[in-house]
RNA sequence: GUGAUUGUAGCUCAGUUGGUUAGAGCGCUGGUUUGUGGAUCCAGAGGUCGCCGGUUCGAGCCCGGUCUUUCACCCCA
């Protein structure tokens, strides 16, 4: 016999799982539907070629690839052995595992653009893999659920997302949490401002860990990353920034008024919050944080990401825009802004934070519960009938004593248990019972399906 | 990818400097109750101590490897 096992990284769900990630991924639907945006699936592989070179050199390691079936050493020759895994990989592998939801996306435009009618919204909630070392929130195998318009440069796009991400997250009854946004053009004009040009990723880094470990620690890294002792005194104002998003654009305004690159990605922050302004939204949750890094491989503009506090767990939303994603792809200047839910790590924040709701809204309403073959005979007969009316119902399939057929009816937390003996045969009703109160009464059928359908 | 960490019954965990037959609580099965679940009481089942190898008269305990879990870095949902 084999020990049963699962891949690292991957779980499986069972009933209580499903109805809580379901519970999760019916208000995230919901909500992009109001949006107006439509569903899409893409294929569980893409070929190789599609996905590498789209995440950066780490992206790339952490692809799944699949070998190719049949013989597939066929083209390695024993020269190519020596030359190591990576140079042989093109002949081992054609196809891998959807590392996210957007390259495939941006793939799908690309192929279907005569199709398709632009600006484009479409949504997709599907798995996806990364051969990353697992952590607490961090799986090889999960749900991404995206939202992404391309074919327009409109920032309503921008304000919606903002708007989504609150409606979604109010649905779920999580309230303690912060929108962070930027603009990747914000950091490009610091690193000008500061004399440090094309240097955002490690800046970011390091500026990162301030809560951690503090102005002066990150003022050593910085140092050993290359930054110049002036560059970090340039940077000093913005370490130390006030709460308010009007309070920083204004102190952004200033630091970044010789940079024009920095000036466009404010000014379109800034024109984001005015249409959310228009739109009547409350912006409780939002933050601007000009030191927010995400995605540098790709994003252009926008950048966003939500954190839930209280919890020790990453992000568990993220996006922005990205200009020429299609460009690779042979279809260039369409521009695209889309975000992301994590259900996986929103469902560990949910379960931590203890607001999932308690609810067993699919399951069975009624179980007809029986003392010998007769009983079971005529419950039979009733569960048709009551099926037949919309409610849903079971029956105990074994003959066997009244005591294992309530246990059972207990343990699944059913609402209603009907006992069909000799007497309810006779009267040609049920004994209903509601097992949370041992209530117990004799009905019809029909009064029975009149009360089921009244309790829904 | 780097450095740590975890693993004993279905679950949560004890297990002394290496020493006879590896324990508890919860859960599970049966009984107390032949037309009534949850509570009480009684009884029972269930473990190749993650796996492989080594040291030893003797390993759950020590050593090596491996898988798994979790954590920090990196990156990210």
């Amino acid at each position: 016999m084999q020990k049963p096992s699962l891949p690292k990284g991957t779980r499986d769900f069972g009933p209580i799982q499903m109805a809580r990630r379901n519970y999760i991924l019916d208000a995230i639907k919901d909500t992009f539907q109001l949006f107006g945006y439509q569903q899409i699936e893409t294929p569980a592989m893409e070929n190789l070629s599609t996905l590498t070179g789209k995440y950066g050199e780490e992206g790339d390691q952490l692809l799944f690839k699949i070998l190719n079936s049949g013989d597939f050493l066929k083209g390695v020759v024993p020269e190519d052995v020596a030359k190591g895994s990576v140079a042989n990989l093109s002949k081992l592998a054609e196809k891998g595992l959807r590392y996210d939801l957007t390259v495939p996306f941006a793939r799908f435009v690309a192929m279907n653009r005569n199709e398709l009618s632009f600006p484009f919204k479409r949504y997709q909630i599907q798995p996806v893999w990364r051969a990353d070392r697992p952590q607490k929130g961090r799986y090889r195998e999960f749900y991404q659920c995206d939202a992404d318009v391309v074919g327009t440069d409109s920032l309503l796009c921008e304000a919606e997302i903002i708007g989504m991400i609150r409606q979604v997250f109010s649905k779920l009854g999580l309230i303690n949490y912060s929108i962070k946004i930027n603009n990747r053009k914000i950091l490009t004009g610091i690193t000008e401002a500061i004399g440090a040009e094309g240097k955002e990723g490690p800046l970011c880094v390091a500026i990162d860990k301030l809560d951690k470990i503090g102005w002066e620690k990150v003022q050593e890294e910085l140092q050993q990353r290359g930054f110049e002792k002036s560059s970090l005194t340039r940077l000093a104002p913005l370490v130390d920034l006030q709460e308010g998003v009007k309070a920083r654009i204004s102190v952004l305004a200033e630091f970044l008024k010789n940079s024009p690159i920095g000036l466009q990605g404010l000014q379109e922050l800034e024109e984001v919050f005015l249409l959310l302004e228009q739109m009547g939204s409350n912006l409780d949750q939002v933050d601007f944080d000009p030191m927010l890094a995400r995605g540098l491989s790709y994003y252009t503009g926008a950048i966003f990401e939500v954190k839930a506090h209280e919890v020790t767990i990453g992000s568990v939303c993220g996006g922005g825009r990205y200009d020429n994603l299609t460009g690779v792809f042979g279809l260039p200047g369409v521009s695209g802004v889309g975000f992301s839910f994590g259900v996986d790590r929103l469902y560990d924040v949910l379960e931590e934070l203890n607001l999932f709701p308690r609810h067993r809204l699919e399951g069975t309403q009624l179980l007809l519960v029986h003392f010998d073959q007769a009983g079971f005979g005529y419950a039979l007969r009733c569960l048709t009938v009551l099926r037949e009316a919309g409610i849903r119902a079971e029956l105990y399939p074994e003959v066997t004593k009244l005591k294992k057929q309530l246990e059972y009816a207990s343990k699944k937390e059913l609402p209603y248990v009907g006992i069909c003996g000799d007497q309810e045969i006779a009267t040609d009703t049920l004994a209903v019972k509601v097992l949370a109160t041992g209530a117990q009464e004799s009905l019809t059928l029909n009064e029975v399906i009149a009360k089921l359908q009244a309790s829904i």
